[in-house]
DNA sequence: TAGTTATTTAAGTATTTAACTAAATAATAC
DNA sequence: GTATTATTTAGTTAAATACTTAAATAACTA
């Protein structure tokens, strides 16, 4: 989770989550969406591959990418912490 | 949701909430439960209110922080869109 | 009023981060 | 084999971040 944390702060690799939301993408595939260099994307997917937010999955010459989920779910319940319980008011 | 992101990516401010979600508390506070310097606090305390992550409420010389829930829930429906649409798989 | 306490603001510094270009690796095609 | 394509790694740099101490602000107390 810590990990996921850092990887979301930044915009760019959560608007590559969404672009893996609708569906998987290699890395070529992917850089094409940014005014941005092929190394930087490259980095950016190694940081959310790190955080457990994506897969990665060679097929031949191409990487494909698709998102993991787990991590995901461990936000919500990490999140629904701080307003389910909500502790006796002093 | 932007600023909550940035908000939390850091271990420091997470744990500030975890604090707040047990009970508001002051400033001063907050910091005791830290080994770093009541301004590092204070800095974090601003980030977190500006990402509205928590409430500031001056009761004479001190201000108390309290958790704001919105932006939890509002990082709930964002999260849960990566995990139950999972569009048509290609 | 002056003195104390709680907190924030300002200014400076060291570390981390996000970008780039160039080079390396790996798979495909000829 | 060489050439081409896809991607990552390495090295560099500029900007952002997280801390520090010192000073400022604001409220309370004697």
């Amino acid at each position: 989770m810590k990990d996921a944390f850092k990887a979301l702060s930044d915009p760019t690799r959560r608007e590559i989550l969404n672009l893996l939301k609708e569906k998987d993408l290699t890395a070529g595939e992917i850089s094409e969406h940014f005014n941005m260099s092929k190394p930087s994307i490259s980095q950016h997917l190694k940081l959310l591959k790190q955080a457990e937010l994506v897969f990665d999955n060679k097929q031949g010459q191409f990487v494909y990418y698709s998102l993991n989920t787990t991590v995901f779910q461990e936000l919500i319940s990490w999140a629904m912490h701080f307003i389910e319980k909500g502790g006796q008011k002093k």
